[in-house]
RNA sequence: GUGGGUGUAGCUCAACUGGUUAGAGUGCCGGGUUGUGGCCCCGGAGGUUGAGGGUUCAAGUCCCUUCACUCACCCCA
């Protein structure tokens, strides 16, 4: 029979590589917890008019990066490409603006773009999606900075390199793009392809294109930043303060545009040469017309969303490191002592032991490899003699010390066994503690 | 969607210009005297050489088609 795979683009994450996973989810759940950020769980289809109107008509992945169908009534269904719009939708839909000035939510989850897979880019990826929604002080922009570098760091990434920009408001960004379209308009004919179409569709974006004879022209381009309204200018000037104040390190990047419509003012990324073309580990910014747009109260908000799989590619630590070993490995010989372990190991779990065994009759030796194998802190070895003397022998792999155990029942013998381990996890400090 | 690169054992890779039964390391299973792991030694299992077609006395190797993976463009996390 020809096997099924999997679909392209889509990948399995092996029992291996599950570790670093928890790993990042717990560092970030701990630090959201810090900042008292709280967890939403959102679905993963929405009805496609959500992304178009959130996410922009225009925009590459409403355009064609989009997974939609019809489902069996007449309706448009997605599933979605980025969390934003789904985390507002429900914000607006529980009310929660009645709950407290500012909401700040996480969510962790798979998006769905349907392109070219390539390093870093996958058809089903994750995200950790963070948003503050209700208010638009500056220092909030300036928070949100900090502690997203402050998760990286704590996850041991290094040579990160923070990139911000002020992409202004409505307003201020009226009479820049006409401004920005005349002066590439006089440059038509040296503009590639795709940055033509570009003129037409989203003139800011040109700005991202990696020609040479493109990036040429953009020198003398007008800038964003040089346009900005006074208030823009000031929540700008404001926020790059107090990142200063926190000793958060970022260049100005005015150049940097954000792929999706809904951005205003503060844009960041996070990008890492070692990630390839997609060197953005993490992008976010501030969307102060977006609740509004989707139906929601006049309300800004500010988020950011981390590419789970290009953090973790950065982790600078090995699959093993992430590896939990068993505390106990049980090596039975003869049928009554596998009887036994059975038994045992079951009680053993029930006291909070890692435990493993096996089932099949193999040698001694064969069962010591594999409890070495297994990287298992200890090896109780039983066989029918002594389930007959009722005295096992348990094993330090480490230090190769054994010791005699007396057995009695299962239930005493896991009791006796767990606080023997439990009792040697101890730290010293501890257990100097606790003796008296 | 467009280009380049690559598909051989579970994994990482060999196989001169086409030439016997496609190899090695690692992993897996077993053994090295009776019941003790890591090191060493020996043995074993495991391949329709991605798939389909063609050229040839002969194809892992050459040609065509197709699929997958991968990198880049595009786009973004």
């Amino acid at each position: 029979m020809a096997q099924v795979t999997s679909i392209r683009g889509f990948k399995d994450i092996v029992p291996d590589e599950v570790g670093k996973w928890h790993y990042v989810e717990a560092g970030a759940r701990s630090v959201f917890s810090l900042f008292g950020i709280r967890e939403i769980r959102i679905p993963i289809l929405e009805k496609t008019e959500l992304f178009v109107r959130g996410i922009g008509e225009t925009t590459d992945i409403v355009e064609k990066e989009m997974y939609t169908f019809k489902d069996r009534g007449e309706d448009l269904l997605t599933l979605r490409p980025e969390a934003t719009a789904s985390v507002l939708r429900a914000f607006i839909e529980h009310h929660l603006y009645e709950t407290d000035p500012l909401v700040k939510l996480f969510t962790i989850g798979p998006m769905f773009r349907r392109e070219r897979p390539q390093k870093g880019r996958f058809r089903q990826f994750h995200q950790i999606n963070v948003e503050y929604i209700g208010q638009d002080d500056p220092r909030i922009d300036a928070e949100l900075i900090f502690m997203l570098m402050y998760l990286l760091q704590s996850l041991g990434l290094e040579s990160l390199n923070l990139e911000i920009n002020s992409l202004g408001c409505a307003q201020c960004r009226k009479p820049y793009r006409p401004e920005l379209v005349a002066y590439l308009r006089n440059h038509d004919g040296e503009l590639c392809q795709d940055c033509l179409r570009r003129l037409e569709t989203n003139p800011l974006r040109i700005f991202d294109c990696k020609a040479e004879s493109c990036q040429k022209i953009l020198v003398d381009a007008p800038v964003m930043l040089d346009t900005l309204c006074h208030s823009c200018r000031h929540h700008f000037d404001t926020v790059q303060q107090y990142l200063g104040e926190l000793s958060i390190h970022f260049t100005l990047n005015t150049r940097m545009v954000r792929g999706l419509d809904y951005y205003t003012k503060t844009a960041f990324e996070v990008t890492a040469q070692s990630l390839g073309a997609q060197n953005a580990v993490t992008g976010g910014g501030r969307y102060d017309g977006l609740l509004k747009l989707l139906g929601g109260p006049d309300m800004p908000g500010v988020g950011f969303a981390i590419g789970v799989e290009r953090l973790i590619s950065m982790i600078p630590r090995s699959n093993e490191d992430f590896i939990e070993h068993p505390d106990i490995f049980i090596a039975a010989l003869g049928a009554r002592a596998q009887g036994y372990a059975f038994l045992l190991a079951q009680a053993l779990r029930r006291a909070g032991i890692k435990t493993e065994m096996d089932y099949s009759p193999r040698s001694l030796k064969g069962l010591m490899k594999r409890s070495d194998r297994l990287h298992c802190r200890y090896t109780l070895m039983v066989g029918d003699d002594e389930l007959d003397a009722k005295n096992a022998s348990l094993r330090n792999m480490a230090t190769k010390e054994q010791a005699a155990l007396h057995l009695s029942s299962v239930e005493e013998d896991a009791r006796s066994l767990a606080s023997m381990i439990n009792g040697n996890n101890r730290k010293p400090a501890d257990a100097s503690g606790e003796k008296g």
